[in-house]
RNA sequence: GGCUAGGUGGCAGAGUGGUCAUGCAGCGGCCUGCAAAGCCGUGUACAGCGGUUCGAUUCCGCUCCUAGCCUCCA
């Protein structure tokens, strides 16, 4: 986006909510600890996914002032009301709700099944602000001190850093309703009526196994897990394997195909002589394809079938020129996927190590090449079998020493 | 039950009103001492039934199935 547009880039944190009043209770620590611990390991594990930081990161915590302002000027506006210390977003009188998750008011509070509490004038009213009891956290506030409800502090974040109207508003299809749905009748109400996303990007989900990524059902998978067994880069390529708006089933099956894409990549920019990790974006241009494919919303998938193109043309070329020269376009194409910046002889080399296992696998490998040179094939192939049995791929190179890897 | 998004070849996954996705796997060939990697070739794929059209996987309707949300979790 930053190759046509001035682009802000910015991520909300919710630091304070009631699971996590919740857990600094269990713990007997301020909000702050928790918050702080978790924030740092989601940052750590976006950066080795190579995912690019905000520009500006706003925090609940630091904005509470202008969230009482937006629920002051809601109420005064006839939107919101208080209620026995809690304040209330008056839904029925904001006409288009319900209009961007697709919902019919009238049917959702028929179909209301949770009980509705006695302070709500209306059972599809949501919280703006809530009483906070002693022990735990809260501000003052005109209805005295409390704690911001879900929803309204991403209106004043967005407010306070981006003005009444945002461009483009992401998250999860599962934020669809009611959290963005009630964002878009918070700000559109503050803001006399006033466009509050022009676009919605909404991205699906990713399963583990056919079935919903839950702490219920206990089959959650850690970013930090995944990176344990497989690269960032692996990571992130078997993310964008889907279109963001499909879901996504993570499997061994999908972790494992990734890795065989990311060694037929590398392999043809090894082959046409590239070498180097890319710390700074490419001077090549990026080939059109890519481009166009990721500017046609977002389409990673189509994006990625581009580059296998340049992969095999540049392997078909025999002119070194020629297939140099694909090689750097398929590197600048995967620079904009975050792909494709490490070093080629180092990625076959990922995960071995001096020593040990490694350095008999070595040693063998030596061996059998000295005994190809002999044309004692019998024996070669026979080191060739044992190392074939213990999960090793054996490449022989033309007038060099054989490379190997482990089997994927 | 309501809403939304989907059902594409063995698997994953784009896309399109009328020749090609792409990757993995399979099969045949080239290369190789043999392999691996790579290259070349190879698949009556578009849930079902109707309709629109000269022509539909692509548009419309219905049916069946799946996932998500409407509730926890994130």
């Amino acid at each position: 986006m930053r190759r046509t547009y001035t682009l802000t880039y910015a991520r909300n944190v919710t630091d304070v909510d009631d699971k996590i009043n919740d857990a600094a209770a269990a713990e007997g620590a301020p909000i702050g600890v928790i918050t702080e611990r978790y924030l740092k390991a989601f940052h750590a594990d976006l950066h080795v996914l190579g995912v690019a930081p905000p520009d500006i990161e706003p925090r609940v915590t630091q904005t509470i002032p202008q969230i009482v302002r937006m629920i002051e000027r809601l109420i005064a506006a006839g939107h919101a009301y208080a209620a026995e210390g809690h304040v209330l977003f008056d839904v029925p009188k904001y006409a288009d709700y319900g209009h961007l998750s697709g919902r019919d008011p009238d049917e959702m509070i028929a179909g209301a099944r949770v009980e509705v509490a006695p302070y709500k004038k209306n059972p599809a009213d949501f919280v703006l602000w809530k009483p906070s009891p002693p022990a735990i956290v809260g501000w003052d506030s005109p209805w005295g001190r409390g704690r911001p409800g879900w929803h309204i502090e991403c209106s004043a974040m967005a407010e306070a850093h981006l003005g009444d109207t945002i461009d483009i508003h992401g998250g999860g299809v599962d934020l669809v309703f009611p959290h963005h749905e009630n964002e878009v009748a918070q700000s559109t109400c503050a803001h006399g009526g006033q466009r509050f996303a022009r676009y919605w990007m909404h991205n699906g989900l990713v399963q583990a196994n056919g079935e919903k990524m839950s702490k219920s059902l206990g089959n959650v998978k850690l970013i930090k897990d995944l990176l344990v067994d497989h690269g960032g880069e692996t990571v992130r390529l078997a993310l964008l394997t889907a279109h963001y708006r499909q879901p996504l089933d993570w499997t061994d099956q999908l972790v494992r195909e990734t890795g065989q894409k990311l060694d037929r990549m590398y392999g043809a920019l090894r082959e046409a002589g590239i070498t180097g990790a890319l710390a700074a974006p490419p001077s090549v241009e990026p080939p059109a394809a890519v481009l166009a494919a990721l500017e046609d919303d977002l389409n990673t998938p189509e994006a990625v079938a581009e580059l296998f193109g340049l992969v095999r043309a540049a392997n078909r070329t025999t002119d070194a020129s020629e297939k140099r020269a694909l090689a750097e376009s398929l590197r600048a194409g995967g620079w904009l996927l975050g792909l494709l910046a490490a070093d080629p002889v180092a990625w076959f080399a990922a995960g071995k190590a001096e020593g040990g296992e490694d350095a008999e696998i070595d040693s063998l490998v030596a061996q059998r090449d000295a005994l190809r040179r002999d044309r004692n094939f019998k024996e070669a192939d026979r080191i060739r079998q044992e190392l074939t049995a213990r999960g090793i791929t054996i490449e022989d190179v033309a007038g060099g020493p054989a490379r190997w890897r482990r089997t994927r």
